[in-house]
DNA sequence: TGTACATCAGTGAACGCGCGTTCACTGATGTAC
DNA sequence: TGTACATCAGTGAACGCGCGTTCACTGATGTAC
């Protein structure tokens, strides 16, 4: 019972939408989102080009609506995975870390997608702002997290926002570390040390 | 006088090659590299796409040689304008990162090529090779720049090549963040901060 | 330095394919009685 | 619950454009004498 202001939107409707959303994740993977067609991601999801054409009007709205779906998606798998986790053992910052790095898996595909997104936003000013305000939605779902990880640590944070800003140029950066160099495990390794570093710089120890 | 492997390349060649490389910058920027056709960059030069045909197979092949070219050029301006700077005056991590971070400038245009770039990379493992290359060579041309400019504060570098890889996950983490909010004078601020915070973390003071 | 010739490099027309986009249509879904 | 009808949603054919790719050609460049 949608408080339609948009058309009701039917199921049928919907399931097709999601198909073809789910479609383009996988062309513009494989891809590349400037080499795929309409017809390649309709050809993925089962459907003709009219079908496309009746839920999207372009492959630039189809690539804005699926990219914000799935990073949404993944902040929401990311807090689950998270949240219920005990966190008594964890004692120092390293162990913090360790904690969650792995909560955010380091994933190809969606990579490739990431960067041609942010790629084609710094061409399109509407959509800069679409991925300042998902930098923002990153922040304050990690940061309270990372709190939460910090408690038996005996460390605090000093500066939420500028800690979650540090935390995902990091994350963001050496993301292509490894993916570029898959197999070098020194790049894994100094990863996590850097945002060990980087929470250290941004937390400080509570007196008492 | 060249030690020709390959067909001697005349003077003309060369400069047909020069323009299409620069036209394919300027295209591929504007366009994002995988809506690009070989008739823009053909139309951009002042050439036909006979000309294009003569000098490359493809234009992932103009895109490989153009970006080559392109991160080359930039290394060396970097180094050619910090080479002869005077670092007398530096006494704090600060200054040395302060008197750094401008000759890197962060280019709109180039960025979002060098996006397209690693996503593209990441299809393709040749790319990556060359990519991982890339980044040796940044390396290797920052942190001897660094270690002078880090002369006058008192500090040594304790792992050269992890601090390296450190300090361009983070330039390009946050590059990415000042271009998507430029305006946003904190999100500049904090970069600088970061940076020094990393320095301080890949060095120590120098015990006499 | 000038001329004749050979090779090279870019021209531009031609071909055909693939794709974007439209639209009359039909089968699926939902509603009223 | 069943039937008749209305609306909706995806089909698939059609159209045409833009582009990749080729190639016989011509004008530019280089070389030998």
């Amino acid at each position: 019972m949608p408080a339609a202001v948009r058309p009701p939107l039917t199921r049928r409707r919907a399931e097709t939408r999601q198909r073809l959303l789910d479609a383009a994740l996988v062309v513009f993977a494989h891809e590349g989102f400037g080499r795929s067609t309409v017809e390649q991601v309709c050809e993925q999801a089962g459907f003709t080009r009219g079908a496309f054409y009746s839920n999207f009007s372009s492959l630039d709205e189809l690539f804005l609506a699926m990219w914000e779906q799935r990073s949404a998606q993944l902040l929401a798998d990311l807090q689950e995975t998270v949240a219920d986790e005990a966190v008594d053992g964890i004692r120092t910052v390293r162990q913090a870390v360790e904690h969650l790095l792995p909560a955010v898996p380091v994933d190809d595909e969606w990579y490739r997608i990431t960067a041609e997104f942010t790629a084609h936003a710094l061409r399109n000013p509407s959509l800069r702002k679409v991925m300042a305000a998902r930098e923002k939605a990153i922040t304050d779902t990690i940061t309270p997290v990372l709190e939460r990880s910090l408690k038996g640590t005996g460390r605090r944070v000093t500066n939420r926002s500028a800690l979650g800003q540090a935390l995902i140029a990091v994350h963001d950066g050496t993301t292509v570390q490894c993916l570029i160099e898959p197999d070098d495990e020194t790049v894994q390794k100094r990863r996590l040390d850097l945002m060990v570093h980087v929470v250290l710089a941004y937390t400080k120890e509570i007196d008492r």
